[in-house]
DNA sequence: ATGTCCAACTTGTCCTATAAGCTGATGACA
DNA sequence: TGTCATCAGCTTATAGGACAAGTTGGACAT
């Protein structure tokens, strides 16, 4: 549950505007598409055979996620890519492993930063009905540790329920946009991951320290459970050199 | 400089699809519109008198800020409100300031588990140009103290000028959303914040502590930052009752 | 009562036309 | 020669009409 706009199982093939939109990036990130030379709605209509609402709806989503500025009279200009939005899932799809794996590391960086404060918030307000469903879902995943697809659907909703704990919408969205951490360390790995079965058991840590109302043992031990995944990580897909004089 | 897609001073009026955003969205806050029941493409260019391109772009720009699911053949519905996209200027723009007062507080507290960290970080990292451009910041704060509006451009400035430190483009990116605190607090307040000066003092001393290279300086100085930022902000707007049972 | 099928509704895409805004080059004038 | 106003041409913004494709709920037959 809580899929948001995906469909139940089947891909879905995108609209015709996204697919552009996937397309018009990979080239923008490939260098085929220079700096502030992007492709009038006209461009992309004649080059890839669309009609100009189309075109239209796949300069907005490039607009939308900050990749492109677009305004009446003025030609598209891409935005230098510092500033674009890797919080969306959509964008994260469209850009190569090599980079998805850098913003992993990225991604987990900050998770270390916020969730073990999350955890050590939760364990001073959690309510009995929030304790009940962590539980639900530890034991949901424990049963699902041969299907990690699933299983890391149910861990996204684990660690999201500490962090509604915190009753902050700002804090809830951040967490929320990491929901493609799954999907792309898929793409990533290509594999599953090794440790599903430890991981359960750091949940069930976590989880403990919740009921105990322990603030400091939910910080440790969610700062135990990052750790061990992040070392999980890095072994499945193999150091990772970090990239140098990127911006700009 | 940075500023996006505004434009220089002049307020320009936004094209028509983001006014009907704004519209539709304040009516569904206003709960004007039950949830799962928002209106279609025709309805929107009905009841605007605007064409179905129109109508058309609006229900895009809604479904980009997470308010609503669109799919071809269903009926457009309202998300529930925990999963809109906060971090949006624009969604921001178009909430009552009553809501929006509550998020700023949201957003202070995300910047007080992240920031004090990031000041550390960037402490053990931060480079000789880095450090020019803070100075240089911190000086034409202390020239902009009788105007609030600049100030706070520059302020912004600085706080992610130590973000882009850590080299972390999915804190960037979480830091550079916050842009928006700027426009938001002065809607909230109404008002010039009284600290400018002091302001100035505390940035100060955050640069100082990054020159030397001090790693619990920096975070101690930013903490302190942070909360006196915090103070002045209740001060100015009165206290606010949090709010009670809003999930679902 | 149950399952099939269809009609109505809704979004997706296309085409054509016009309005509005920007940019750069042309050319008048000093 | 230098400066500036003007305008042609390009670009995005909006409009209207048409058809394709997907979904839903109810009519209808079993």
């Amino acid at each position: 549950m809580q899929r948001g706009q995906e469909s139940p199982d089947a891909v879905k093939v995108r609209t015709l505007p996204v697919q552009v939109a996937a397309h018009l990036t990979r080239r923008i990130v490939s260098g085929d598409i220079e700096d502030g030379r992007a492709p009038s709605e006209l461009d992309i209509s004649r080059e890839f055979g669309v009609s100009r609402v189309v075109a239209r709806e796949t300069l907005k989503i490039l607009a939308s996620l900050d990749i492109v500025d677009v305004a009446q009279g003025r030609r598209v200009v891409v935005r230098p890519r510092a500033e674009w939005d890797y919080l969306s899932p959509l964008l994260i799809e469209w850009l190569p492993a090599e980079i998805v794996g850098e913003l992993l590391q990225e991604l987990h960086q900050m998770r270390v930063l916020l969730e073990p404060e999350l955890a050590a918030m939760a364990a001073a307000s959690v309510t009995d009905e929030t304790l009940d469903r962590l539980r639900g879902e530890i034991d949901r995943m424990a049963a699902l540790e041969g299907d990690p697809n699933a299983y890391l659907e149910v861990d996204h909703e684990f660690h999201m329920e500490i962090c509604r704990a915190a009753d902050n919408r700002i804090l809830d969205r951040i967490m929320y946009s990491a929901r493609w951490l799954g999907t792309a360390s898929r793409r990533v790995t290509n594999e599953a991951p090794a440790g599903l079965r430890r991981a359960t058991a750091e949940h069930t840590e976590i989880y403990e320290a919740l009921v105990a109302r322990d603030p400091a043992g939910a910080r440790a031990a969610m700062r135990r459970h990052l750790s061990n995944n992040y070392s999980t990580l890095l072994a499945e897909k193999g150091k990772h050199t970090k990239r140098a004089a990127r911006r700009r």
